[in-house]
DNA sequence: ATAATTTGACCGTT
DNA sequence: AACGGTCAAATTAT
């Protein structure tokens, strides 16, 4: 709710630009299932109100969880199931996308309302479920879950103290109702997109996102931008100089510039972006490609419009988004 | 007063 | 029966 206000403005402008420049897109169904939904986050905040009605009747459901929690909060982590893209069950197919990140954008052009929240598996976080505002006036199915994962080995970063936290953020069925059209949502400036080619699943990717994770923070403490290759398809890194807070979403100058070279179609971006690049040349090479996409279709918005645009589809499908990535924070 | 959260109970699936 | 997602009363925020 207050959200609104910060990168309205000039963005605006930008904004309508784009909508002339996005294709019309149909929505492209994606083998497996999965599609490319939509994305953001808000803040979860902070406390309020609670109950306690009283039947003793199942209390073991959450109990037991606690307990087993006890036991053991070890192998849970590095063994999990298996989500493949199994079974093309009859089940109600609806789209779905998980994205992973760093800190949780406050606004993304929709309202969430959470509707729950739980403990999971061998979590040890729980997990927040989240329904667009929207699904009740106008029946809108968008929902969205939002997990922290597990931190492992907590390393801090140097100075001022962020935590490696990052989660996991799951979005089911696309915004039906009509949010996005007339609200745009603003434009990420600073954040870091990877993509993993392969099943989004946390035991497997936890290789990727090791990488992602070497890849960005190469570079996040300066705010530039960097890539990495790893045995998946990382294809950029846009790191960003700070926290979640709206306040501190400032742009960055290189983005700008680069992103206006972008737009302009200049072709200078391959050696603006040497210049940012950290690493191999191999990665920066599918990082451009990515730019020239991006070059035609606009600037990384709020994934909720680019699922509602469906034009990276195939790139944020089974995607990390990583923002605000602090350079020592992580290690593997 | 209305809107948004919290949280244990419910409940449909594995 | 264990899990995970959702409901909805209770409670807090606006």
């Amino acid at each position: 709710m207050e959200a609104a206000d910060w990168m309205l403005g000039r963005e605006e402008q930008l904004v309508a630009e784009l909508c002339h420049l996005l294709p019309p897109s149909p929505t492209t169904t994606r083998s497996c299932g999965s599609t490319a939904p939509g994305l953001s986050l808000t803040t979860a905040a902070s406390g309020r109100g609670g109950r306690q009605r009283g039947s003793r009747k199942r209390v073991r459901d959450n109990v037991k969880l606690l307990q087993a929690a006890d036991d053991d909060l070890h192998d849970a982590a590095t063994n999990a199931k298996h989500l493949r893209c199994s079974k093309t069950s009859r089940k109600r197919q609806q789209t779905t996308s998980t994205v992973w990140v760093t800190t949780v954008p406050d606004f993304d052009g929709y309202q969430w309302r959470k509707y729950g929240q739980k403990q999971i598996e061998g979590a040890q976080y729980t997990r927040s479920y989240y329904r667009c505002t929207n699904s009740t006036d106008q029946g809108c199915l968008a929902k969205r879950t939002v997990q922290r994962n597990d931190d492992d080995g907590g390393a801090d970063v140097e100075g001022g103290g962020g935590s490696a936290a990052w989660y996991t953020v799951t979005y089911i069925s696309e915004h039906t109702c009509k949010s996005i059209e007339s609200a745009a949502a603003p434009v990420i400036l600073e954040t870091t997109t990877v993509r993993a080619n392969h099943e989004l699943q946390p035991p497997a990717a936890e290789h990727d996102h090791a990488a992602v994770v070497a890849a960005a923070g190469s570079c996040a403490s300066t705010g530039s931008m960097a890539t990495s290759s790893s045995s998946s398809d990382i294809i950029t890194a846009w790191s960003s100089t700070s926290g979640a807070d709206p306040s501190s979403y400032h742009r960055n100058e290189q983005h700008d510039d680069f992103r206006q070279h972008l737009l302009a179609g200049d072709g200078d971006y391959w050696d603006m972006y040497r210049q940012y690049s950290h690493t191999t040349t191999q990665a920066a090479i599918s990082a451009v490609g990515l730019f020239e996409e991006m070059a035609l279709t606009g600037p990384i918005r709020s994934p909720v419009h680019i699922a509602a645009n469906s034009w990276m589809d195939d790139l944020l499908l089974n995607g990390l988004f990583v923002s605000s990535l602090a350079a020592s924070d992580i290690q593997m």
